[in-house]
DNA sequence: GCAAGGTC
């Protein structure tokens, strides 16, 4: 029997592709990749039986980047990065995916691709193929062993119906999509690069790590600053209303009425009005309309809306609201989060999604009330093809999913019930008054219906004013006339929501991306989210913009973004070759780059007058070893350290605490250390300025603190201090922190590993000695105990020993969990002092170490 | 260290 594999976009939709295909009945294995089961079934295909495999990838399994030479920024122009040659790589390569694919396809003698519909599906369709072809048994030619899905909605009907009449793969959409990857990866990199290098080598104070530009997150910072810029344009103007209340007839209440006229802006004209209001004693209902008004039911929910509605009525931002999303929908709770469809499937099963609501306590009665009337039919939204949009799949509880979690699964679920339930009706009344000549109304809105709104009460219908009962004729004398004095107001800060909506509009981003653009704006410091989430331009966000506005406006339009899509569509379209259009958009922007380069001098001169340069920037800290002058500090991101004689910059670790270490040198090049922390475990390692920057050794990495420093007479060194491999992570050696006393530890030198070991107190020295234990060759370490304080017996002081192994020490070490019963292998003996240290023992002795640490 | 697009 044949085999063929069937590839879809994730996991979930292969589950859902393979029930429907085989009626539910497959077996299910895992695959090698953790995140993509397989399912097997037999079935027919082309007229003949044969053996699914319906698996998936997890999004794009490749990603584009320059060969590995163009990644160093000191030796590259960014200029360059318009013609460097660049490679795909594996885009998650914890997820094995290619290896995966290798083996599944191995006994495949089809692929079926049933990815997403669209050109990113389209473009994974070819890496998959890249994949597994080379592998596949290969029964014919490519042609008869190639097939492509083309489905519109995760249905019975559509997969069946896409499985019996599949098509081929559409490599020109594919080359569209590989085109804007190229393209947007050499344009963000070139200028992201240059501007970064430029800026941050001349001011101290941007506080940004990275100065960086992208198509698409520049437009949307663009936006934000637009709306700043009406803000700080806006030159307020006065202007005149007439404030009349009235008392209703028998005793009633004041009502406020609203004039006609609304504002008036010369002051000598409202005057005269009010003067002549003024003679009026009495207003009269001229006439009183009573007219039903309808608020519409929700249509069905997708990303973009959720993400509106979470920031502007949950407060919660488009980022979390995403995390949250996710983490209801792979836990069941909720359909897929990502989609633009607002068009319930035609066979959408309302009934059983309503009955697992009626459980709920908050909303269970108006999904009973539902079921039990009958629920209206949904409006009619837009149907993307894409995902069905967002509704509860299972009855959640606040336990379950976690507070925060919950909120967002609340509004899903009622939004799901509200776009079932009738539209809101109310009664919408105007009654207008005379007073002499003037016209004035009240108006005021009474419930009818409740409908949707009940089960969305933020929605519901509630005037604060309530209008008495009157009739036409009836005369309301008046209470009070007064001319008030006011002035326009400039408009807001952009919101989220509002800037949510901008970028749809514009096609800036997608549902899925939105999110991350936003937060990047954010995260590189170019705005600030303040109170209501709006979005405030920094003085760094600002100065790009106007820069760019200055030098190429193109640059920060959302208009650049389509315009270059238009081009690239020409591919998509097999109108134009994806060389040639490639070549040609990339031209462009290195023209645009190198005259942005040309001209960057009229951003800088904004910058000039808000930021403070380098050498008025920081505090002094250490001494620069090639000049013995102090260094300055710079805290602002990125952290750094600046010398003002040499002009030299040196970076330092970042979100990191440092001081002077004791004025103590580094015996290569003389630069004062510094000491590090990191504040959240309390690890804390010392540093060089220069080594961190230019490391002395080979087998040191750059970034490193002295303790992975092999220096071998150096008294803070990893060669002096090391004492065995860390026991959590995989490539870490626990080196004895020299700065701890009196509380002494050993920390982790892997700056991913937050490992700490607390040894004990009232030591007045701890020394790493050179010999190593027997049992477990790690290096055994002197102690001096505090004379009154020692725990030794006889009042003894000093002690030396392996911190594991030794009876006296291992006692003194608080351990979580006690010995467990490890297996030992006789140690290895005799290994040297200095280069030795650093290297791995054999695995057994990490997890002999693992076990009494948990 | 950089973009934007998939998804876990």
């Amino acid at each position: 029997m044949k085999t063929a594999l069937m590839v879809a976009e994730k996991p979930s939709l292969a589950l859902s592709i393979a029930k429907l295909i085989s009626r539910n009945s497959m077996n299910t294995r895992k695959g090698i990749s953790s995140a993509c089961p397989v399912h097997e079934f037999t079935g027919k295909f082309k007229g003949e039986t044969v053996r699914f495999k319906v698996t998936s990838v997890c999004g794009h399994v490749m990603s584009i980047d320059f060969e590995g030479k163009y990644n160093n920024w000191e030796k590259v122009d960014p200029g360059e990065l318009f013609s460097a040659p660049t490679i795909k790589k594996e885009a998650n390569p914890k997820l094995n995916i290619i290896k995966f694919l290798e083996k599944e396809a191995r006994d495949a003698d089809y692929i079926v691709l049933w990815l997403d519909c669209d050109r990113e599906g389209e473009n994974i369709c070819f890496e998959v193929l890249d994949i597994v072809l080379p592998v596949m048994r290969r029964s014919g030619n490519r042609q008869d062993v190639v097939f492509r899905a083309h489905f519109s909605a995760i249905t019975d009907k559509d997969i069946n119906a896409a499985l019996n009449s599949v098509g081929k793969p559409n490599e020109n959409e594919s080359q569209c999509v590989d085109a804007r990857q190229d393209l947007d990866l050499r344009l963000g990199c070139a200028f992201t690069r240059f501007q970064t290098k430029y800026f941050q080598g001349k001011y101290g104070d941007l506080d940004s790590s990275l100065i960086s530009y992208g198509p698409c997150q520049t437009p949307t910072l663009g936006f934000c600053v637009d709306r700043h810029d009406k803000i700080q344009s806006f030159k307020p103007e006065p202007f005149w209303m007439i404030d009349v209340s009235v008392k209703c007839p028998n005793n009633g209440p004041s009502i406020t009425l609203d004039w006609a006229r609304g504002r008036i802006f010369e002051q000598p004209v409202a005057k005269m009005y009010l003067s002549m209001i003024k003679e009026n004693k009495i207003a009269v209902i001229e006439n009183i309309s009573k007219k039903e008004k309808t608020k519409q039911r929700p249509q069905a929910l997708n990303t973009v809306e959720m993400l509106r509605v979470a920031s502007a009525s949950l407060g919660i931002g488009p980022q979390q609201a995403m995390q949250s999303a996710e983490h209801l929908y792979t836990r069941g709770y909720i359909s897929y989060p990502r989609t633009e469809t607002t068009h319930y499937p035609e066979n959408f099963d309302f009934r059983s999604s309503l009955s697992q609501q009626t459980r709920s306590r908050s909303w269970g009665d108006s999904a009973s009330t539902l079921l039990s009337q009958g629920f209206t039919k949904p409006r009619k939204g837009s149907d993307a093809g894409d995902h069905p949009p967002i509704t509860p799949m299972l009855c959640a509880t606040e336990q379950e999913v976690g507070h925060d979690n919950w909120r967002l699964y609340e509004y899903i679920v009622r939004h799901f019930i509200a776009s079932l339930s009738p539209d809101c009706t109310y009664l919408h009344t105007v009654i207008n008054f005379k007073l002499g000549e003037e016209s004035f109304c009240c108006t005021g809105n009474s419930p009818l219906k409740p409908g949707f709104t009940e089960v969305m009460p933020w929605q519901s219908i509630n005037d604060q004013q309530t209008l008495p009962t009157l009739t036409v004729g009836a005369k309301c004398e008046v209470e009070k006339a007064n001319l008030l004095e006011r002035k326009t107001s400039p408009p807001d800060y952009l919101t989220e929501s509002e800037l949510i909506t901008l970028m749809e509009k514009h096609g800036i981003g997608t549902d899925a991306s939105i999110p991350t653009h936003i937060n990047n704006i954010g995260q590189r410091n170019y705005v600030t989210v303040i109170s209501g989430r709006k979005l405030q331009p920094t003085n760094l966000g600002i100065m790009l913009v106007h820069g760019y506005k200055k030098i190429d406006p193109d640059l920060a339009l959302p208009t650049m973004r389509s315009a270059v899509e238009k081009q690239l569509n020409l591919i998509a379209l097999g109108k134009a070759k994806y060389t040639d259009v490639l070549k040609h958009a990339v031209t462009i922007f290195q023209q645009k780059f190198h005259y942005f380069v040309a001209h960057v001098t009229s951003m800088d001169s904004l910058f000039e007058v808000t930021f403070t340069p380098l050498s008025e920037s920081g505090k002094p800290m250490s001494r620069c070893g090639k000049c013995r002058r102090f260094m300055k500090y710079i805290s602002a991101a990125p952290p750094r350290l600046y010398c003002n004689t040499c002009d030299e910059t040196y970076d330092l670790p970042p979100k990191t605490n440092v001081k002077l270490y004791k004025e103590l040198k580094c015996p290569l090049d003389e630069f004062e250390l510094l000491v590090c922390s990191t504040g959240t475990n309390g690890k804390t390692y010392t540093l060089c300025p220069y080594c961190y920057n230019h490391p002395p050794f080979r087998d040191m990495k750059k970034a490193s603190g002295c303790n992975s420093c092999t220096h071998p007479g150096c008294e803070h060194s990893l060669s002096s201090l090391g004492v065995s491999p860390c026991m959590t992570c995989e490539s870490g050696i626990l080196v004895l922190d020299p700065t701890s006393s009196p509380k002494w530890k050993l920390a982790c030198n892997d700056n991913r590993c937050s490992t700490v070991v607390t040894l004990f107190q009232h030591a007045h020295r701890i020394s790493v000695t050179e010999e190593t234990c027997e049992k477990c060759s790690a290096y055994e370490l002197a102690v001096d105990f505090h004379k009154d304080k020692t725990p030794l017996e006889n009042k003894e002081t000093k002690h030396k020993g392996c911190i594991f192994c030794d009876q006296i020490f291992s006692s003194l070490i608080k351990l979580k969990h006690a010995r467990l019963a490890v297996k030992r292998r006789p140690a290895s003996r005799g290994r040297g002092r200095g280069r030795g240290r650093g290297k791995k023992p054999p695995k057994d002795k990490m997890s002999q170490l693992a076990a009494y640490f948990v």
